[in-house]
DNA sequence: TTCCAGGCCCATG
DNA sequence: CATGGGCATGGA
C-alpha cells in the first residue's frame, strides 16, 4: 500500500465498490491488500473500502478516482428517471444499489469489449492483462503489484494480427487488430464521437470492424457516458424475455430493443447495469 | 464429448 | 428487415 493515502467521503446515495470493480464493465483490476490495485489510464492506483460511507486511495488521486467511479453521478435523480412500477427493476437495484456505472478511457472501454463477443467474463479478463502486458506501457508504482496501461491503437496495430491471435483473440484479434489500424492511422478518429448525438455516435461505432450494436452500446455507456445506451447481451435478453415478455414468448430481437431503449428513459444504461448485475449474480436466472 | 460464452459478419429469403 | 451459419478459444 502506499505510505500516504486521500480519503473519500461518500454521502447520500450508497456506493459499493467491489461490485462496481466485478461487474463486468471493467477487466484489469486486482484485489490487493484489502482494496484494489489498478490503473486508471496509466497512472497506478489503489482504491479501498474500509467502511461503507468512506473510499481511501492513493495520495494525490482522490479526483481521478471520484471521476472514475462515477462518484458524481447523481443517483437519486437517475433512478427517478427509472418506469414507475417497474417490479424486476426495483428487485434489481434493491439488490445492489450501490453499483456505478464507472468513467472508463475511450480506447480501452471500445478495445475491450471488441475483445469480449462470445467470451465469459473471467476469459475477457485474461485476453485484456495478456495484451495489457505484452503491448502496453509498464506503470509501477510503490507497494503495487506489476501493471500496464492499455495498449495504444499504434501498439496493436504495429503488432499485427498474428501476435494479437496469440493473446487468445481467436477470431478477435482481426477485428482488434484492423480497428487499431483505421484509429492509428487516422481513418477514424476517437475524439470526433464526443460531438455526436447518441444515434450518431452509435452509427460511427458501428462502421469499425468487430463493433456491433451490442458493442457499441457498452463502449457509449462505459466510455462515453452515453447513461441512455442500453447493451442487450445474452444476459439482459434473457431477463426482458422472462420479466417482461414471459407471455411472449416468440418476440424478436428488434422488439426487445425498441422496448429496452423507451422503456427504461433517459438513463436507461443505469437500469441495464443493474438488471445485468443482479441477473448475472444472484443466480436469478440459472 | 458436448455445449456455451457481455456478438459480429456475411449470405440468403 | 430478419434469420441462420460460421467463427477461435477455453471452461464447465
Amino acid at each position: 500500500m502506499s505510505p500516504a493515502l486521500a480519503s473519500i467521503p461518500l454521502t447520500g446515495w450508497p456506493f459499493a465498490l467491489d461490485a462496481t470493480l466485478e461487474s463486468g464493465q471493467v477487466f484489469h483490476w486486482h484485489r490487493h491488500e484489502g482494496g484494489w490495485a489498478g490503473l486508471i489510464g496509466s497512472d497506478p492506483v489503489w482504491i479501498a473500502q474500509p467502511e461503507p460511507e468512506r473510499l481511501v486511495c492513493t495520495a494525490g488521486r482522490a479526483a481521478d478516482v471520484r471521476a472514475y467511479l462515477g462518484l458524481d453521478h447523481d443517483l437519486t435523480s437517475i433512478t427517478a428517471g427509472f418506469p414507475a412500477g417497474d417490479v424486476p427493476l426495483a428487485a434489481a437495484m434493491a439488490w445492489c444499489p450501490g453499483l456505478r456505472i464507472i468513467r472508463q478511457p475511450e480506447w480501452e472501454c471500445l478495445a475491450t469489449f471488441i475483445t469480449s463477443s462470445l467470451k465469459q467474463v473471467p476469459h475477457i479478463r485474461k485476453i485484456s492483462l495478456t495484451l495489457r502486458s505484452r503491448y502496453g506501457l509498464a506503470a509501477q508504482a510503490a507497494g503495487l503489484p506489476d501493471q500496464w496501461a492499455y495498449p495504444t491503437p499504434a501498439a496493436l496495430a504495429a503488432a499485427g494480427e498474428a501476435a494479437l491471435r496469440e493473446c487468445g483473440l481467436g477470431y478477435r484479434a482481426a477485428f482488434l487488430h484492423r480497428t487499431a489500424t483505421d484509429i492509428s492511422e487516422g481513418r477514424f478518429s476517437l475524439e470526433t464521437v464526443r460531438g455526436l448525438a447518441d444515434d450518431e455516435a452509435r452509427a460511427a461505432l458501428c462502421t469499425l470492424h468487430g463493433v456491433g450494436e451490442k458493442i457499441a452500446n457498452c463502449a457509449l455507456l462505459f466510455g462515453w457516458q452515453r447513461l441512455a445506451a442500453f447493451p442487450v447481451d445474452t444476459w439482459v435478453e434473457r431477463v426482458l424475455r422472462k420479466l417482461y415478455f414471459a407471455e411472449d414468448p416468440e418476440v424478436g430481437a428488434r422488439t426487445l430493443r425498441d422496448f429496452a431503449r423507451s422503456h427504461f428513459g433517459p438513463a436507461g444504461g443505469y437500469a441495464q447495469q443493474f438488471l445485468f448485475h443482479h441477473a448475472r449474480m444472484s443466480g436469478a436466472l440459472s
